[in-house]
This record gives C-alpha cells, structure tokens and sequence, in this order.
RNA sequence: GGAGGCGUCGCAUAGUGGCCUAGUGCGCCCGCCUGCUAAGCGGGUUGAGGGCUUGAACCCUCUCGCGGGUUCAAAUCCCGCCGCCUCCGCCA
C-alpha cells in the first residue's frame, strides 16, 4: 500500500507512476474522491459518538422518572450512531480496497514501458566459443541425466510434469551452492533463517502476493493455508505489527527455504529441464531499513548477487527492470542474467527488488522516526535472491567439458566436497 | 480429534454492565533532593485515525488477542475465530 498522505499532496507523482506502469492513472481520482467521502462519514461518526458518550455519563448519575426519560433519547442517539458509525465504515473499507490497487512508487530512473524494455546495467565474462573448443555444448538435462544428477522421469512418475530429483551427485551441488551462499552472508553479518513455507492469508497478502499472482500460488484448502514461493513472504511476516529498533542499522536475514509455484501461466514455457518446476530451494535475502537508505541498501543486494555469480563464474549480465514488469510491491528492481549456452540467451538467476514502505505499511512494520520525537514511521523493505535452483542449469552448462563431464567452480568444491563431476552413463 | 483453563499498558497483576478518563507494582524517561551510588519525592510512559496547519500545542474518535452481537451504556454478557497452557487420544 501506498502512503495516503504522500497521494494526498502529490497525486501526480502517483499518476506519473502509474502511467510509467501502464497502469489506470483514473485510480489516483478514486481514491482522492474517496478519501473525502471517507472523512466526512468519519467526522459525522465521531461527532454522534462523543455526544453519545457524554449522555452516557448523563444517564449513569441520573435515577428515577428523569433516568427513563434520559434512556429514551438516548437511544434515538443510539441509533443514529449505529447509522453513521455504518456509513463511514463502507467509506473506510471502500478507501482501503481501491488504495490497494495502486502499485507502489516507482523510483526515478526506473525505464518506462513492458517486459521487453528494461536496460542493461552491465555485462560480466563473454559467452564460451564452444566450437573454437570443438564441441556442441549439451544442455543442461542431457548433462544431468548423464551425471546421474537430475531425474525429471521419475519426478514426474511422483508428482507430475515440472517435478524432479536431485541425485547424488545433483544434490550434493545444490546443498553446496546453498551452503556456499549461506555462509558468504552469515560473514556479512545476516542472520540465517529457516522459515515456514506455509503461511496464513494476511502474511500472503501483507507480502503482496494475492492480487496479481493469486493465480501463482498453492492453496490448501482444508487449512486455509498457502505454500510459498519465496521465503521472502515468511520473512516479510516476520516482524509483521512490530515497532522495530533499527539505530544499529538494517536488519539484515538470509532465509532458505523450499519454494512452491503454480506456473499457471506458462504452460509449454521451459518444460525441459528444471529452469522452470513447481518446487526448488533458494536462499532469500530480505532487509528491514529505514526509508532514506533503502536504495542505498539494494545497490549493497545487487553487489552481493554479483559476487555469488562472480563466485560460481558463470557470464552474466545485469537489467534495470521496466516499471510495467515491476511486481505491484516494487518501487525498482534489478535482475542478473546467466548465459545459458544452449538457449543462447541470458536467463534470470536472481532479482532484487526495493519495496520501500509499501509492504511494511500493509503489514504493519514500523519503527521510531528519530526526527519526529517518540512518533512512529514504516520501515522500507528489500528482498532479493542469493541462490536457488535454477544456478544448477547455469553451472552445468557452462563449466562442461567435451567428455560430458563437469567442472566444479572452484569456491564452490569446499561445499560440493568434488571437483568434477563425472557422467556415470 | 476430545475435555478444560487462560489472553488487560514494555513486564507482572487488579478490574462480574455506568464511579474506567483502565488502578497498582516493576521497568523506563524527565525533574527535585543528595559527597557518589542507592533510597526518597513529583511528573510522564500503547498505538492508530480525524479536526488542523509545514510543524507543535489543543480537541475528538477508536484501541483490554481479533471480528461480530446484546444494551441507552461492554475490559465486564453472548457467538465465531486466532493464540497459549494442562490432560486424554492419534502419529511418518
């Protein structure tokens, strides 16, 4: 959720927003006219209620003929109170349900426009010339399955199509690359987390992942319970009603846990392989900040990205991402780009995004605003991948060698405890 | 799954329909007093929204786990939900 005051003096950095977003740029009027309504119902309540309140007293010291005569016209007041008190709650929930149909603020700079129109920030290694080494590269699944490291047959015999195993030697990789990541931020100081992966409606919501990826999301029915795709929903939760202490600095949480996504909308999209499946593991990275550094917090996320794919040396390269592909939450967001050979083309391996207030504010984080005396401000909230899964494709492809085997990245071998892995068929 | 108990200010507790503008103790903050410290004395100490301005002060409303209901009036009575505790059952 935006901040109504902010929308109130300065509606049309929100509509610019918005219209940067290709979003309905209308909603900013809706939500001022309904701001009105919704203060006015409020005022009409509040003043009924104070005089019904100090009849009240009235009533209490009176006794007798008067008492009765009291409680009479004391309940006329009653009902009016009723009346008016209804009136500026549909006011109040109508205000709130078009708010939250605002996008958070895009920052400056963000590029305007759709999926397509991002900018490249910057561009790491150059892809291999794997016919200059005589050889046509084999993707990531041929490799896995030759390893002995990826079973998607079987997976799918358990679970269905976009289910795998890892084996073996597949696992001990992701294990290693997980460790490897989690230990690289418990150096810088996070505090590791191993979080739920189911939550509750609200922390769903509070994280912003019911409006327009409802349909991303498993629900269990029977419990009213979602799965989470990131950990980044259990961690945003976290200090969800809370008034935190952030003098010391940021609070700084790496989570890992297992995620869970529909796909719903990408049927036919990456069916081979595990680029794209229901189930993986990934290490979250997520900050508590106070407002006035948070940008400066997610260019410190995109730096340790960066040193994580420096780490696994993969080619990469780094996007600025449009306002029209920001998730609603995002005020910008940058994603890192892994060659992947046979794709010829650069796949995301990780995403940060700077939400700045707007999921604090629907979940309630806050801390003490050390301008303002003892008053109370929402934190600014970052998130933003450290490793999942999908590097697996990424390493597997581009440290391949002619006999099908595959070369550990060598700061990964400490965590992988093997510095090649060898085809078993 | 069954039975019972509990949820009040940062913590601990009092409060069985109007005298609650929620009392008291501890902690914390400010001041007074005092060789220092402690003690003592006085004051303050939930959060949100609105009036309203750049802000402060002031006024009003809401906030006793959350949401409904009864009543002229609810921390207090009723219903639902959530959480915690105890016992029984079940259990990868």
């Amino acid at each position: 959720m935006i901040d109504l005051r902010v929308l109130r003096a300065d509606p049309d950095i929100v509509r610019a927003s918005q219209r940067a977003r290709g979003e309905d740029e209308s909603l900013v009027d809706q939500v001022l006219a309904a701001d009105e309504l919704r203060r006015s119902a409020l005022a009409a309540f509040e003043q009924a209620r104070a005089e019904q309140r100090a009849s009240g007293k009235a009533v209490a010291r009176a006794s007798g003929p008067a008492k009765a005569e009291l409680v009479v016209r004391a309940k006329d007041l009653s009902e009016r109170v009723k009346s008016l008190q209804a009136d500026a709650d549909a006011a109040g929930a109508q205000l709130d349900a078009l708010l939250r149909g605002l996008g958070n603020i895009i920052e400056p700079g963000v590029p305007a426009g759709g999926e397509d129109d991002y900018v490249v920030l910057d561009t790491v290694g150059a892809p291999r010339d794997f016919a200059a080494q005589g050889f046509t590269p084999r993707d990531h699944l041929e490799l896995g399955e030759r390893l002995g490291a990826v079973d998607t047959e079987r997976g799918a015999k358990v679970s269905g199509s976009r289910f795998y195993f890892l084996t073996g030697p597949g696992a001990r990789l992701e294990l290693g690359l997980l460790n490897l990541a989690m230990a690289r931020l418990i150096e810088r100081g996070f505090t590791p987390m191993v979080t739920p992966t189911l939550v509750r409606p609200h922390v769903m919501a509070g994280a912003g992942y019911l409006d327009a990826h409802a349909s991303e999301v498993y629900h269990l029915q029977a419990d009213d319970l979602y799965l989470t795709g990131t950990s980044e929903v259990a961690l945003a939760g976290y200090h969800a009603d809370e008034i935190l202490d952030l003098s010391a600095g940021p609070l700084r949480y790496a989570g890992w846990s297992t995620c869970y996504r529909r796909e719903a909308g990408s049927h036919g999209k990456d069916t081979r392989g595990i680029i794209r499946v229901h189930q993986f593991q990934k290490i979250e990275m997520f900050f508590f900040t106070s407002p006035q550094d948070a940008a400066a917090e997610h260019q410190r996320l995109l730096d340790l990205q960066r040193e994580l794919l420096d780490a696994i040396e993969v080619p990469y390269r780094v996007i600025d991402t449009a306002a029209g592909d920001l998730g609603g939450s995002a005020a910008r967001k940058y994603d890192c780009e892994a060659w992947v050979p046979t794709q010829g083309r650069y796949r995301e391996l990780t995403s940060t995004s700077n939400c700045t207030t707007y999921q604090a504010r629907r979940l309630q984080v806050r801390e003490r605003d050390p301008e303002r005396g003892e008053q109370t401000r929402h934190v600014a909230t970052l998130n933003g991948t450290a490793a999942t899964t999908r590097w697996l494709v990424a390493i597997l492809e581009n440290h391949q060698q002619p006999d099908g085997s595959v070369t550990v990245p060598a700061a990964l071998r400490p965590y992988v405890g093997l510095d090649v892995l060898e085809p078993v068929r």
